[in-house]
DNA sequence: TTTAATTTGCAACATTGTTGCAAATTTACG
DNA sequence: CGTAAATTTGCAACAATGTTGCAAATTAAA
């Protein structure tokens, strides 16, 4: 994980990759994403950090950081969105978001599977597939 | 598809089956959900039938719909839920809802592949699948 | 350090989803 | 068929979520 030096040294470097200004809402909110080990959705940020973030700014902060490419959507079968960083390959020209999901019905997370391959999806003719989302429910590792 | 007939009838038994009454909001939704050949989300309820519904009822039907197996959900990356009807080996108890979804990114419709099989997904050591979502994005049949 | 560009916070608003309750509709049953 | 019981609906009021414009504050550039 590296220090707490470290990780803002991190921090800074991703978001003069991305020509945006390093902020402190920004520089928080990029915290919360590598402290937390899933993904998070918008009405954590306000409960993670107290009263501290105004909601706009979540809002717009969010989706600044999926405009470049830093976090990436993750679908969900309710009205929550939920976001999670990309890998460092990713930029906003470029995704390497290839990874399937898996949500765990025990503790409610989120996480990425940065291993598991996207299958291969055998489609009837006449589809032309772009992209596959794959996420897959259970319990988790730390909730057997 | 069948007559307007039909069809009535073939709600009447859907909604008697799960022990629901038969009313004109739900045979109305119903058959909505016949007509189009896709995913429908709250929203087009009220634009495809003009006023007529209540908003209220239609949550609340939805609902009522999605507790008794005759529709489920599809995951989505934004903030809208949307809902296809089930086959009709499904029931409140016992669901075959085991296919994959495709968006198509030209018509924005969302269908029901039932032919197509949902992959195996090898998870890492430790992790139990229960269920898994597959939905690809791409150009369908119709928009090609 | 000063200026220009970007970002933030507030206010106000729009949209979406929920709850309680009385009126209307549907079902069950004589 | 007609009546009583059960279910469903629609309204009002509210709660939660998401959006926009704009002035003040912060950050970057010189």
């Amino acid at each position: 994980m590296g220090t707490k030096q470290q990780i803002t040294e991190r921090i800074g470097s991703i978001l003069r990759e991305s020509k945006l200004s390093v902020t402190e809402t920004r520089t928080r909110i990029l915290e919360l994403f590598m402290k937390s080990n899933g993904a998070l959705e918008h009405s954590d940020f306000e409960k993670l950090a107290g009263q501290s973030f105004d909601r706009v700014t979540v809002y717009r902060t969010l989706q600044t950081f999926l405009d470049k490419g830093i976090i990436h959507k993750i679908p969900t079968t309710d009205t929550s969105v939920r976001y999670a960083l990309c890998k460092s390959e990713c930029s906003e020209h470029h995704h390497h978001d290839h990874h399937i999901h898996f949500k765990c019905e025990e503790c409610g997370n989120t996480i990425c599977l940065d291993e598991t391959d996207v299958p291969q999806i055998q489609l009837p003719k006449g589809y032309a597939a772009h992209n596959v989302e794959v996420v897959v429910s259970g319990v988790c590792k730390s909730c057997k």
